[in-house]
DNA sequence: CAAGTGACTAGTG
DNA sequence: CCACTAGCCACTT
C-alpha cells in the first residue's frame, strides 16, 4: 500500500477515535474535518481498511451517511453494527436506519 | 487504457 | 418527498 494512502487512513482513524459513546457521526462530516469535503466516498474505503485491520478498537460503527442509514453495516460480520449501535443507547428509525437528530456529534467546536 | 461500481453528498427540479 | 446529477477517487474488469 502506498504511504499517502496509510497516512489518509490514519487520519481517518484518529478522528473516529474521537466520536463519544452515544453519539455518530457521518463520512461528509470527517471529509470535511480532513478538507476534502467532496470525497466523502474515499472515507468509507478507509473505514473498510480500519475494520480489517482494528475491528475492537476503532469505533467504525458509529459513522454512517448523511441520512442516517447504516449503510456499512455489511462491512461488518452478521448484524454487528447495529447490535453495537443499539448497546450504546443510539435511537433507531427502523431496522437499519437512526434518528440522528438527536445523536448527530460533529468535529466543529 | 476505458468503463463500471461503491460504507457519499449537496444541489436542483 | 422523490429522482436525478455532478463531483469524487480507489479498485476491479
Amino acid at each position: 500500500m502506498k504511504p499517502d494512502q496509510r497516512d489518509f487512513i490514519d487520519r481517518v482513524r484518529s478522528l473516529v477515535m474521537l466520536i463519544p459513546v452515544g453519539k455518530v457521526t457521518t463520512y461528509g462530516d470527517i471529509a470535511r474535518a480532513l478538507g476534502i469535503r467532496k470525497s466523502a466516498r474515499l472515507v468509507g474505503w478507509a473505514l473498510g481498511k480500519l475494520v480489517d485491520e482494528h475491528p475492537l478498537e476503532v469505533p467504525c460503527h458509529r459513522v454512517v451517511n448523511a441520512q442516517g442509514l447504516l449503510s456499512g453495516r455489511h462491512a461488518f460480520p452478521g448484524n454487528t453494527m447495529a447490535e453495537r449501535l443499539e448497546q450504546e443507547g443510539i435511537p433507531f428509525k427502523n431496522s437499519n436506519q437512526i434518528d440522528l437528530s438527536h445523536v448527530h456529534w460533529t468535529y466543529e467546536s
